[in-house]
Order: C-alpha cells, then sequence, then structure tokens
DNA sequence: AGGAGCTTGTGAACGTGAGAACAAAATCGG
DNA sequence: CCGATTTTGTTCTCACGTTCACAAGCTCCT
C-alpha cells in the first residue's frame, strides 16, 4: 500500500490528485457525519459542528477537506448537501461498485444478510463458495454459487472488489483467483497476511487483532503492579499448552 | 486514545513500559505469524523470516520487538516458542480476557458461532439482545439473555472488554450501559461514533468504510482521465437521491 | 459604506513512524 | 584461540501526520 506519490520536500505531495492516505481513511468517516446531517435536515455546518460529528478536531478536519478544494465560505462553515456530494465523488460512491464475497460460513452470511448495502455504492452481484453442500442454498435475494465460476461473474459484471471470507487454509488461493480473474481491490477477513502483485489494493479486518489491541491496554489499567517485571524465563514446561493465541475471525 | 505519555524529547518514550501505538497494533501479527512457524515445527526463525511471515519489513519488526526487551540472539534469531509466549505475555493473552457481545444479529450471530474464541485468550461469557424474541435462543452451547442482565453479568464475571453489533440506533446507549456497568475496553461494530470518558478504550471496525477506501484507490486505477477534473457545481436536482452512502455493516 | 465578528484555509512547529545503515555480539570452522 | 560470518539491537535521518495559530475572506449590523 505504498500510494503516496513522494517527488520533492514540501507539504506531503498536494494538489495533483494526491491525497494522503490518513485523510483518505477519514473521508468515509466525513461523509456518514454529513449523511447524519442532512438526514437532520440541517443545511450548514461549521467545521467545529462537523468535527464534533465526526469524533476528530476541527484543525484536522479542515486541513482533511482542504485537500480536496475550497468547499467552505468562510464566515459560514460548508454546504451539507453539497460537501456531502464532493466527498462521495472523491471517494467514487457516486457510482456502484460490483462486489463478490467468497466464503459462506458465519461472516460471509451475515455480509450476505446486511441489507444496507445496495444502497450505499456497492451491489453484492455474487456470493461463492467450493463447498457443493452450500452452493444453490439461498439468501436474502439471492443464490450461492460455485467458486468455480469466478471468472465468468467477474468478467459479466466488471468486479473489482472482492471480499474474503473464508478460514485462513484457501484464503490465499482464493486471492490468487480473485487477482487472475481481474479483480483488484480485496478486503480480507480471514486471518493471513495475503500476497498480492503491485495494483492490486488489499485491506484486512481481523478481529482477534482488535481484541487483542484492547487487551494490551486493559491489562495497563488493572494490575499495574501486579504485572511482573520482566520475567527472564517463564516455565518453560508451561509454554506448550499456552491458549493457542493468533487466531483470527476466518470464518 | 491518547496513550503516548510524551514527556520529553528523544526517541519516543521507550522503556518504562511505554510502547507506541503503531507497534502495539503489530504485536499481535507477529503473535500469530509466531503461532503459525511454531506449528510449522520451526524452533527458531531470523527476523527476516518472521518479517516475512507477518508482512513487515525486518528493520520494523527488529525495532519493535526491541521495545520488549532483547529476546533474540545474535547471529542467530529468535527462539520462536520463547518470544511467542513473551509477545503474548505483553499483550496480556496469557490469561483470559471475559467478553460480552451485545446485539445479536447477523453479525452478532457470526461473531457468537465462531469458535476459535475460546482458545485465544478471549471468552465469550454472555450474549446479549434487548430484543425478547432473540432471549432465549440457543446459539452454539450459549443463550441469549436480556440486556437487562447486564449489570449483574458484567459484576460475577468480571467483563473488561465489551463488543457492540447492534444497530446505529441503540449503540450509544447500549455503550453508555456497558461504561456504567465497568466495562473498560469496547469494541464497536455499530457505524456511529461512540462517546466515552477517559479511561476507556474504543476501537472501531467498520465494513463500509474499508471498502470505501478501496473504491477511492480502485477509482483512481480505472478511469484516471474518464474522472472530471473539478466540477464546481453538479447538478442539484440529482443531489437529493444519491445513494444513501455512509451506512455501515450495523447488524 | 464601514467595521465587528465569525469561520475557513494554510503556513509553520512539533511529534511520531519508517527505513537505512552500522556497531555489537554470538556462532562456527580451522 | 582467532578470524570470518551471521544476525541482532540501535542510532540517525527522513517522511508523514497532527496541531497551533493566524491572515484572508465572508456576512451582518449600524
Amino acid at each position: 500500500m505504498t500510494r503516496a506519490s513522494s517527488r520533492r520536500p514540501g507539504p506531503p505531495t498536494r494538489t495533483e490528485r494526491g491525497i494522503p492516505e490518513a485523510t483518505v481513511a477519514r473521508l468515509p468517516v466525513y461523509l456518514r457525519a454529513l449523511t447524519a446531517l442532512s438526514d437532520s435536515g440541517i443545511a450548514t455546518a461549521s467545521s467545529e459542528d462537523l468535527a464534533t460529528a465526526a469524533g476528530v478536531n476541527s484543525a484536522k478536519l479542515r486541513k482533511d477537506l482542504s485537500y480536496l478544494g475550497s468547499y467552505g465560505t468562510r464566515g459560514v462553515g460548508y454546504d451539507v448537501e453539497y460537501l456531502r456530494y464532493q466527498i462521495a465523488r472523491e471517494i467514487g460512491v457516486t457510482q456502484d461498485w460490483a462486489v463478490v464475497i467468497v466464503g459462506i460460513g458465519n461472516l460471509g452470511h451475515a455480509l450476505a444478510n446486511y441489507s444496507g448495502f445496495g444502497t450505499r455504492g456497492f451491489r453484492i452481484v455474487a456470493l461463492l463458495d467450493a463447498d457443493p453442500n452450500l452452493v444453490g442454498e439461498r439468501i436474502g435475494d439471492m443464490e450461492v454459487r460455485d467458486f468455480a465460476q469466478l471468472e465468468e461473474i467477474v468478467e459479466a459484471d466488471r468486479v473489482s472488489i472482492g471480499v474474503i471470507t473464508t478460514p485462513a487454509g484457501p484464503a490465499q488461493e482464493v486471492c490468487d483467483r480473485l487477482v487472475a480473474a481481474g479483480v483488484t481491490s480485496i478486503l480480507n477477513f480471514a486471518p493471513v497476511v495475503l500476497s498480492v502483485p503491485d495494483g492490486v489494493d488489499i485491506r484486512k479486518v481481523d478481529l482477534s487483532i482488535e481484541l487483542q489491541i484492547l487487551a494490551y491496554h486493559e491489562q495497563r489499567k488493572s494490575g499495574e503492579a501486579a504485572l511482573p517485571q520482566v520475567p527472564e524465563l517463564p516455565a518453560m514446561n508451561g509454554m506448550t499448552d499456552l491458549p493457542s493465541v493468533g487466531g483470527g475471525v476466518g470464518a
């Protein structure tokens, strides 16, 4: 994910279509905040209002928005609808993106059932699984299809985004097939590090990792003193039956 | 999440229990990589091996590990089991953390069904929902209980981590109840910005946002030229029926 | 018309994170 | 026992991200 085109010193490569990655990650948050404000019938909002709604501070928000252009009015604020459209356009959710979900286990099921998908810039065009027992099952108004059909589906529906909700084992193979079929963006829920060629973007969502990060901070809060300083050599006999940490929510 | 205790210049507050947040976020990844190596029967690994398995570069990995102490051997590498234990201890997953899941919709169901939970340092002690139709339903070997019982469950089982998988609407109220009951770490899947008092850690997982970030990059790849430069004033009549972007995988 | 009062957009300072490069320390072979 | 080789731990430098602070610009009131 080396996407910042760094060319020369100065501010982090502004203008000419180079928005910092950290800003890109926040644009969807602003978009949601604007949608909420819009739904409340609010027509204009200051950077302070928006920042509160989005959970960031106002300076950061203003700087982020400044990468897109000057869409505010000094002394007044931002027109909610107008800014919302501009951000949606910048992100690319004014058009619909075709998505396939591969791996219809618990999580794949949950995502497939999630109704608020089609109305948000993304359209699930296929649910795929290699398990013959699952193929044919109906979920909502869709039917699970055979993973073997991947290539023709990607071609027919111009799919550019794939979601992997398989267990860890087959994830890399599924990923390779997706890439070979022409998918260039992948959202991975399997607890493995996937490798993809240049030009393919990949993002990972991992429940176990999130929980472990919380656990780290939690440990700090409760027994700051209960934590032994640095036990140089823990009992070796206990090490083979450690809880097998390191898994994930693969299916 | 202002957790770095910055006191004076120099390297980012090393030693005395101050591990940079970016490093903390990678420790679980290393843990998983070590577990995989261990399962393959590999006893020793160099920083290069580990870095490859974890999907980072070796300099970063060595620096990250150096915050924990000197657990490697120069000229040799790291003892896989030993390092795994040290990281697990640092994160805090050598003990078991009690977790409650609130909101048993599609996603809550999926998480509840996910079997590989108990063996990884986290133990689901309750599935809660306010909907009487759901209360009593069996999922695996657990039964959905009434959200009203939250306080007694948190107290009885010393729950410190809560997972919110409700829709956006009730999420803040659920969050407040969790905090009031004594939960100090929250993992939020609802598509809203939750506010919590100091001392409570919160992390967010949001499918919509991940997809939107992918869409942004995807848009760059395909029509670099198809994208109009900066349309200053889009047709106003089209703006009210924009796809209502900004939702999430709230349930 | 002109000044008071807001609010944006941005330049500059600061802090954090990443990567290159190398000295220190361990093993191994002769 | 010593030098060659390997690999860690750490230092230094650069890039990135965040925050402060303020000039520029807009509206409204008198």
